[in-house]
DNA sequence: CTGAAAGCGCTAACAG
DNA sequence: CTGTTAGCGCTTTCAG
């Protein structure tokens, strides 16, 4: 007898009260008598009542449940802000259905289509590194389904996002590498048409621009930011004269097959070659030297789309314009570009 | 018009059929003919029609979503596992949600609440450092709701689980140390009334007695392994004489902090003290010198689970016979234990 | 304060 | 090959 899921009919039935009464007493509005709540609730629990959600977005037309679509969760930065999405939805009442397109549009298609049949009440999503346009959302913009992109946009779209001021972030790595005394400065760059990695280019010529250093051309090796693409780019750098004397690499894990090359070619760490990666992943505090990079306040980030989510959900105003919110950056220095030792931040 | 999720019901009108031959239609069946069927997927198409798998399941009795359970996702392992739960769910056809205990069994009870509510139709769980009983999985039980756990279970209980052979990989791990010349072994150990740490403290128990060492009770540190705690014992540890020429932590990060520690004191690794971790979390590779883990073959072992989810799922009959699946973990040799330096395996 | 009735979008007998 | 009908469990008018 135990064997089945109670529904609100069964405790109606015990009670000998209608359905409408018990689905009022449950969500304890205030018409049902004190009285009544109490026995519905004991006979609730008494059967081991379960709610369907599914019934009931159903019938409410809102599925209480958020998407949430990142290029991967593997590797720190995206579980970081997958779990402020998460905290930060479960505290406002809503589940969180969480996609990976592994850095492929097409996943990224499919998935957002996963996500539209299951009837979520909003999107949040970072972008795979292999999306060049925007063609896919149109259905969702269409469906005035709100839409909260968050780390990863399209350069030049115009679209609700929480940012971090990679460009700023990118800046105050390269001005710091300027301050400890470093004049030749090579950058790993990765694919231009997402925001992330050509705010951080910029943010590298800016600072060069500033301190007066001029920019070469050979300094800059353009990758995709896959696996290898650091060691490639590194023996690429080491067969110049003069040598670079820091490297800054826009994505850590870049920066540590650096660091592993560097090492092979016995060049010591930070005095002759100062290296910095960007993203503060977990791992940049146990190579050797300390890798300096730059914190993208993951969970804050996390936290922030849930909230704008949030209004868009509660203003029912069909149309949204788009908004940012533009994170600040922290720069964390390590022992890897810390010439002068004396403060190490963190 | 378009601002209108299309259902059935807007095809059939449309077409001028009745809304169970599109629907039929819309699932290939066979009863439709090709004629229809042609015209039913183009219009489809054109008014952008997307199934309700809310409808669908409601009806159907069956969500085709499976609902995950893991301590976190922050972090390499359980986010690998989840990785494989995914790729195997989707090839599937399943769909997955996933929830985070946080290590806290009241998240734990309130996360299985929501997945129950949910409609999911099957779970996969690995269970929270701080869950000491499965009382709040006897409503799932009742229910005859298939649920497979994974990695972790609670030591002594009869469930279906896809697990590692912890004590094998333990005993791997001593009995190298053993063979680069170590004879005073310490040991973090951890919660053991979890499967995972008691059977890694056995694997250690086994191999010491299996290669006749002595077991000396001082030599291992019971903790809870979070933050912290490895280097609390690795102080502990140096100050006894003679010093362990060895330390096996059951848990990665314990590992590290316990090479911190080491390195502070200006111990060399491996020769005056080799250290190995569990789990070959990402970071291993990174620290100076790497270190040897074992690595829990994560990405398998969400497959398996959902395989064996998708048998229960298929078998109708109401009851399971807990069934486990042990997989066999994988000794990483690295510099951090290798004293005779020869053979890297990697 | 409580009940009756309709319907969210879909599927699955059953009937032609 | 197609249509009719009922109903999954819930919420929400509208009527008492």
């Amino acid at each position: 007898m135990a064997n089945h899921r109670a529904s609100i009919t069964d405790i109606a039935k015990v009670l000998g009260l209608s359905v409408s009464t018990i689905s009022r007493a449950l969500a304890d509005h205030r018409d049902v008598s004190e009285d009544t709540k109490a026995r519905v609730r004991q006979v609730a629990k008494d059967l081991n009542y379960r709610p369907n959600h599914l019934a009931a977005a159903l019938r409410k037309g809102r599925s209480n449940t958020l998407g949430v679509l990142v290029p991967y969760i593997t590797g720190n930065f995206f579980s970081v802000v997958v779990n402020g999405i998460e905290t930060a939805a479960t505290k406002a009442g809503l589940n969180v259905m969480i996609c990976q397109s592994n850095e492929n549009v097409l996943h990224e298609k499919r998935n957002l289509e996963t996500l539209l049949n299951a009837q979520v009440d909003g999107f949040l999503v970072s972008l795979a590194r292999t999306t060049h346009n925007l063609d896919h959302f149109a259905g969702i913009q269409e469906l005035n389904i709100p839409l909260v992109f968050f780390d990863r946009i399209l350069e030049g779209s115009d679209v609700s996002a929480i940012v971090v001021d990679d460009r700023l972030g990118a800046y105050q790595v390269v001005r710091h590498l300027i301050e400890q005394g470093s004049r030749r400065i090579a950058h790993f760059a990765g694919p231009q048409h997402l925001n992330v990695w050509k705010n951080r280019f910029q943010g590298y010529l800016d600072a060069l621009r500033d301190f007066g250093l001029p920019f070469d051309d050979s300094l800059v090796y353009h990758c995709d930011m896959t696996e290898q693409s650091g060691v490639a780019g590194t023996r690429k750098f080491l067969q110049m004269s003069p040598l670079p004397d820091a490297i800054f690499a826009a994505v850590d894990i870049v920066a540590v097959e650096a660091m592993q090359v560097l090492k092979e070619h016995r060049i010591r760490i930070p005095e002759e070659i100062a290296l910095a990666g960007f993203s503060n992943e977990a791992f940049t505090m146990f190579t050797e030297p300390r890798l300096t990079s730059v914190d993208q306040c993951g969970e804050q980030m996390g936290q922030q789309a849930v909230q704008m989510m949030q209004e868009m959900l509660a203003s029912h105003s069909g149309h949204f314009i788009p908004r940012r919110v533009v994170l600040s950056p922290k720069l964390k220095i390590r022992d890897s570009t810390l010439r002068h030792s004396s403060l190490l931040i963190d």
